[in-house]
DNA sequence: ATACCTGCAAATGTTTTGCGACTAA
DNA sequence: TTAGTCGCAAAACATTTGCAGGTAT
């Protein structure tokens, strides 16, 4: 288990905030970043189990929300009642097109429509600090079917 | 109680699907029209029980997937873990800015982006058929709090 | 008459919490 | 040493479902 720059990240957090980083917040945080895009906690628990089946569920849930404050997670939810993290860190913003046939989805980014929400927010006389924004339809391999 | 046409509407949706307009439908449209933007289940509950002490819970969820179906209402999941349901007849399509602060929402509506969205997934050869978009930020009254 | 609906309570599925034992700093 | 953590099981929470009786068409 090497040194990442995730772990230095989540070690000042927690040195910030007077919490621990334990053996735990260790293989969770390896095991968040093991994983491609998104999670939920419960898929996050079934990997590690895996190899440490001592740890408990609510430990992946408490770890999880201390990545999101230290800036290493994010919280999503699409249309279904779970929660899905996904990676904040070296990885830039971007939005979903998720495709209501089969469940996939694919990350985009637009810097025009950043803008524009910029924009739209000012007029409004609101700050913004993160958005979301998801596109539903039918990808290019359902379009057919 | 006089019959709104969105009674039209919900009328129309269940006999073309062989269900039954009821008492309970009725009144909990009534309901929900009667509400402005948006409502969880649970808040149109408490508001329903009011005069209509008898109706239950189950009903309500039940009703609001019916006016979901029907074009009338719309699931929208903000960051808390409960399904608020919006207007969606007679009431054009917008997105939100959403204070972090006070929890304060207001609806706006951007053509510009909405036209750049289509773009973008005309791109990746993908048919969008409904979005969501979700400024999270400080509203003008936080702002100088 | 006969689907379909209802309220109730129980079940579900996700996430949180209380607790006594444990551990990083 | 001591605040913070852990795993566990129980609790909390929103939402769904099975059922026996009721109702719109």
């Amino acid at each position: 288990m090497n040194i990442s720059k995730e772990e230095d990240i989540l070690t000042e957090y927690l040195k910030k905030k007077d919490l621990k980083l334990t053996g735990q917040r260790k293989i969770i945080l390896d095991a968040f970043l093991g994983v491609e895009c998104h999670v939920t906690a419960e898929e996050l628990y079934e990997i590690i189990k895996h190899n440490n089946p001592e740890i408990g569920v609510a430990t992946v849930y408490r770890t999880l929300k201390i990545l999101c404050e230290a800036g290493l997670a994010n919280e999503v939810k699409f249309s279904d009642k779970v929660t899905h993290y996904e990676h904040l860190f070296d990885h830039q913003h971007h939005d979903h097109l998720i495709c209501v046939k089969c469940g996939q989805y694919t990350e985009v980014c637009d810097p025009e429509i950043e803008e524009l929400q910029q924009k739209l927010a000012e007029r409004n006389k609101f700050k913004v600090l993160r958005h979301r924004m998801e596109l539903y339809g039918i990808c290019k391999n359902c379009i057919g079917k």
